[in-house]
DNA sequence: TGACAAATTCTTGTATACAAAAAGTTGACT
DNA sequence: AGTCAACTTTTTGTATACAAGAATTTGTCA
């Protein structure tokens, strides 16, 4: 937005955080993290601000800027909130959806099942982020589909480690197909309802995720 | 958040773009806006950040800020949103909500009706506000309440100018009615699809309002 | 020896000074 | 006279200097 330096700062940080440089709690002491990047402390300060505003790093007055990577039950209502919204998006996308990208969701779709087949995690990634990114962009209301984005992007670190289930993958494509086809029929609440599961199965594997870690650390 | 002066310079421009003083467009000089507030450009800055990220002004590189209405367009995207928001919001609290909330509900409500009968917009619009608020709270998910607020508090100025259709008032009354009534069966989908429509009902008048200006224009 | 208080130090918040880039103006050349 | 270019001015972006508040440390007293 602004300029290209507390912006490129911005990202930097918020890099560092999710690959765990600055795990949650730490202090982000403004002079030695503007040294680490090489400017002074305005540049920097502005860009402790945008993370704040996107929750990544809270900022208490007279205190500092601390790393807040949300708990347990923070992703938990982050995951339902993402199935809603995914939902939501669905419904008024099978009402407005045009007929190049239901072929463009079907492409997205034969490329993620070409990973499948590959075992290439890293592909059928990038092919599922498109495939949903369509979605959003089809609700036909921008600002849904900003949001949707927006919460995407927060949740991708915690969604990447769950593709390991096994068997996921091929479950992910066959629920894709049955979104497709509820989105070419104008199926509206269909369209909703495959796609609020299609989704919240990550919460839910998330959830057993985490009760198990529990169960073993008893 | 940070500082209580940044803060409440964000507040108050936030304030004064609001209400019309600047208006959509305009070029928000750093000097001459600080010299009004008395501080310095550096505390300003930071609140224009605040303004940008929550998407009231815009900010472009190497030349200023200005300040960013939303269009009818995207108006109507929003005041979509709102409506599916408020219909999730709904779906979740028929499954959660506590009694005590349900007697809080109709409480607003009883309130709601005493402004209509005393024609006082203001109080009715202090206890709608409180009523969907409650409704955003009982959703349960903390996430999905905050983004419900926010974008609320957003549409608060176009909408408070339409409680003025007639016979509105009253018919947002039985809604709200229904609305509760279908909460406390647990009436999951039935609570969304009414609130959904109670919400996008604002929406429609904004475009009849939008229409009938293009109209007369013509 | 422990606890409380005062003082020092460190850090954040704010102001100002400086640099760079964009906009506006003036002048020269065609 | 019109257009293009260079120069001036204005404004944003960044650095640094200064002030105020929080944390820590040290000293004194019980």
């Amino acid at each position: 937005m602004k300029q290209r330096r507390a912006d490129s700062i911005a990202e930097q940080l918020e890099e560092l955080i999710f690959d765990g440089t600055f795990p949650d709690g730490t202090r982000l002491d403004e002079i030695r993290i503007s040294e680490r990047f090489g400017v002074s402390r305005t540049p920097l300060r502005e860009a402790l601000q945008r993370l704040a505003l996107s929750g990544l790093v809270e900022l208490i007055p007279r205190r500092g800027a601390f790393v807040r990577q949300p708990g347990p039950i923070e992703l938990l209502e982050m995951f339902e909130a993402m199935a809603e919204i995914e939902a939501v998006c669905g419904r008024l996308a099978a009402m407005r959806i045009t007929e190049t990208a239901l072929d463009e969701l079907q492409t997205a779709n034969r490329n993620c099942q070409a990973a499948v087949n590959a075992q290439d995690r890293d592909s059928y990634y990038t092919e599922n982020e498109r495939f949903h990114k369509i979605i959003y962009q089809q609700s036909g209301n921008s600002y849904l589909e900003e949001q949707a984005i927006k919460l995407h992007k927060r949740l991708k670190p915690f969604r990447r480690q769950q593709l390991r289930a096994r068997g996921r993958m091929a479950q992910s494509m066959a629920e894709h197909e049955a979104i497709v086809e509820a989105l070419s029929r104008g199926a509206a609440d269909d369209a909703a309802n495959r796609l609020r599961s299609h989704v919240a199965v990550q919460g839910e594997k998330f959830h057993n995720l985490m009760t198990a870690l529990k169960a073993t650390a008893e």
